[in-house]
DNA sequence: CCTAGAACCTGCGAGC
DNA sequence: TGCTCGCAGGTTCTAG
């Protein structure tokens, strides 16, 4: 399930490999995968053919590729199972292959967007005087953007009326963190993920978001987390960072801190895991 | 304005 | 064997 580090990973193999070509010809196979384009599937190709794309960039979970000679991006989100591939052009297509892109030059290669759940796609938009597609302007700076606020996230925290791993999850607030690692980052600082968010104190939000840090920083340091092969980054590697997971998907196995047990609690239509004694739950809980 | 929860989508595995 | 159902989950929309 691509969250940061794993776009960060898609982000530098498209720098490697697809960086200052140009389009020859895009292809769509399936239009869900351009619906953010909204004018449509033979709009997004005749935009991008000719072009030569420039240094891909991200915030968050999303990337994007300038279109060097425009004000132009290619906008990129994997959803849930997207992935950016680089392909040979005798290599057959793949099932769930949804756009194809062919460059004009030699190099025998083509980018390829493959998706099965569909929740991912591409899509061109105008940037914003700071180079950002504007769709994503309301995409907070993620917790590595060197000019995160940190201080300014923990305000956030304290005039909402939630809970921390709601505000986690939540891009406008701080961006990149989806369901694992705000788990695991709740794990290593021994917080619930129903604490109430609006009396954090200030020592507590700058020691969680070093773990998010870390830990995100642990999982791009071994290319990524995957763990149903669903997820492979530019050149087709898997990563190996769920080896290394310490809370998320371990139901039932002893906690690697103090041996109990590790929870699932359905949330959110969704999962979360954590530890019934390091992670009290809040003394007023809904 | 704010927050909570549902909807979107497909494939897989468990259970019957 | 073949069916149903739960689950995976990031983003966006809707209800309250």
């Amino acid at each position: 399930m691509p969250e940061l580090p794993e776009v960060e990973v898609v982000r530098r193999g498209l720098e490697r490999w697809v960086a200052h070509r140009t389009v020859a010809e895009a292809e769509v196979l399936h239009p869900r995968a351009v619906r953010r384009h909204i004018a449509g599937a033979d709009d997004f190709t005749h935009r991008l053919k000719g072009h030569r794309i420039g240094t891909p960039s991200r915030r968050g979970k999303y990337l994007w590729l300038p279109l060097e000679d425009t004000q132009q991006s290619v906008l990129a989100h994997l959803g849930m199972s997207g992935q950016l591939l680089v392909q040979p052009h005798e290599a057959p297509d793949e099932k769930h292959l949804r756009i194809r892109v062919r460059f004009a030059d030699t190099l025998k290669t083509e980018l390829r967007f493959v998706d099965q759940r569909t929740f991912g796609g591409l899509s061109l938009h105008d940037n914003t005087p700071d180079g950002l597609p504007d769709v994503i302007a309301h995409i907070a700076r993620d917790p590595l953007d060197p000019l995160f606020d940190d201080e300014a996230f923990h305000q956030a925290l304290r005039r909402k009326r939630s809970t921390i791993k709601r505000a986690l999850l939540d891009q406008s607030l701080i961006s990149g963190v989806g369901n694992i690692y705000a788990d695991e980052a709740l794990w290593r600082a021994r917080l619930h993920y129903e604490r109430p968010t609006a009396n954090f104190t200030r020592p507590r939000t700058t020691e969680l978001l070093g773990h998010v840090r870390d830990v995100m920083n642990a999982a791009l340091a071994v290319g990524g987390t995957s763990f149903d092969s669903l997820y492979v980054n530019v050149n087709g590697e898997s990563g190996y960072f769920d080896r290394s997971l310490d809370a998320y998907g371990r139901e039932g196995l002893p906690c690697k801190r103090c041996g109990t047990p590790m929870r699932r609690r359905p949330w959110m239509n969704r999962s979360s895991y954590f530890c019934p004694q390091c992670q009290r739950a809040p003394r007023v809980s809904s």
